[in-house]
RNA sequence: GUGGGUGUAGCUCAGUUGGUUAGAGCGCCAGUUUGUGGUACUGGAGGCCGGGGGUUCGAGACCCCUCACUCACCCCA
């Protein structure tokens, strides 16, 4: 991963969620285990691919495989005043067979609002993340897949009424998808297989089913987002991975990423967990998006690319006493002027090769007939080559205003 | 977890049905230019051929095991 990139990028967000009020937290990467198994034990993410080990007292602590669930637990903690606004970037450990878009230690940029119910947080939260991948980093090709799954009773009373259906249906479905029929229900919905899509067609639906508070709520998001401008399809069948979510669920997907894995981003409310996690009732919301999977999806429209840096110049020392090149690199670089030089008092000219490598603008030269007069030689590498004589103690100025 | 592909020089890759000291391009180092880059020419360094075991007179090539990378399924960011 290139590690500029991503600091770019982070600080692109920080900014970006900073404006609207989000402060950054760094959760632990190792946490007690019960943190992440009472949040989704039905879930692959916390059921099979944690990283789990035993602590030297016998306690069992997991890496984390994603970051809401310490949010929530620090929130329990320390009990912040709500809204309670924050940022992550964390990394993440999942033990999953790794495939382009897809690491075992991959890392996301997020964001958490815990204390408000408001469908507006929801809106603002996701025009937050639309305008970061359109606007700051000029994504094009994208689309946002939105639904509701409304409270946990209803959801689970829809679940009930579609396994029944899929039971009905059980030999059409792709085998795979057919195992799934008594363990992840949902799950059959979100099947990539044309043969279980069209066994489905007919499903019930779980816009059926919900609540009219549910419906009350997702029709002031869908508002939300038509006022702000931001396209979006309304997709029944999107499923989440973790089980803490309720109402609102969002996915973010990118049309260019020549891959299978091309969500890169995704969130919702969860409106149960703080309870779940043995605090009092208190709604929240959040989305994570992948930072490998953002930079692919940059790659592949050609936009957020960094050029690595480049320094303001190379300093190149020769001749009898050639360690001045340690004064004139500190004396610029305490200047503000980065420099760079080279080692083990190689030749001339193996030492402008390495200036002209490193892309400097400028070399700055010093030999026996610079040190005899008190002055250095300024080489402009990027153009003809042209050479000016400079008093020692004017080469900063020199440079500064030729920088 | 299930399948497919690939591992040879720093990088990208050749290596013929198993046969002698394993190659190329780029990069790197040096020289042509005793204090000057980008071009050109000349020379040079650099490889437990991913690891282990086996077959064979002989293995980079064949067989088994293993590890890593990679693509898809699954899952998810």
């Amino acid at each position: 991963m290139d590690s500029a990139r991503v600091r770019a990028l982070t600080d692109a967000f920080c900014d970006h969620v900073g404006r609207a009020g989000y402060r950054q937290i760094v959760t632990p990467i190792l946490e007690s285990l019960d943190v992440f198994l009472r949040v989704g034990e039905g879930t692959d993410v916390v059921s099979k691919e944690m990283y789990v080990f035993e602590d030297r007292d016998g306690s069992q602590v997991a890496l984390r495989p994603e970051t809401t669930a310490s949010v929530a637990r620090a929130f329990l903690q320390h009990h912040p005043l709500p809204p309670w606004k924050v940022w992550y970037f964390s990394q993440h450990f999942r033990h999953e067979k790794p495939q382009k878009g897809r690491l075992r230690q991959h890392h996301q940029l997020g964001l958490e609002v815990i204390g408000v119910a408001d469908p507006d947080a929801d809106v603002e939260m996701i025009v937050l993340l639309w305008d970061f991948y359109t606007r700051v980093l000029v994504l094009a090709h994208l689309h946002l897949e939105i639904t509701s799954i409304g409270e946990p009773v209803s959801r689970v009373a829809y679940a009930e009424l579609l396994t029944t259906f899929l039971r009905g249906v059980a030999d059409e479905l792709e085998p795979v998808d057919a195992e799934k029929i008594e363990t992840h229900p949902l799950r059959v919905l979100d099947s990539k297989s044309s043969q279980t899509r069209a066994a489905i067609a007919a499903a019930p639906k779980f816009a059926d089913s919900m609540s009219s508070d549910a419906v009350a709520h997702f029709t002031r998001v869908r508002d939300g987002l038509d006022a702000a401008g931001v396209p979006y399809v309304v997709n029944d069948r999107l499923v989440r991975g973790l089980d803490y979510y309720t109402h609102t669920v969002f996915e973010v997907v990118s049309d260019a990423i020549d891959a299978s894995q091309s969500t890169i981003g995704g969130g919702g409310r969860y409106d149960g967990l703080v309870e779940a996690m043995g605090g009092r009732p208190t709604p929240g919301f959040g989305f994570g998006s992948g930072v490998e999977r953002v930079l692919l999806a940059c790659d592949a429209e050609d936009v957020f690319a960094q050029t690595p840096p480049v320094p303001d110049c190379f300093v190149v020392s020769f001749g009898g006493d050639a360690t001045d090149v340690r004064d004139l690199c500190r004396e610029l670089q305490r200047s503000g002027i980065s420099a760079e030089r080279a080692y083990d008092q190689r030749s001339p000219k193996a030492q402008m090769k390495a200036a002209d490598r490193s892309g400097a603008r400028y070399a700055v030269l010093s030999g026996d007939d610079e040190r005899a007069a008190a002055t250095v030689t300024v080489r402009d590498l990027l153009g003809d080559g042209e050479q000016v004589s400079v008093a020692r103690t004017e080469l900063i100025d020199h440079l500064r205003k030729l920088l």
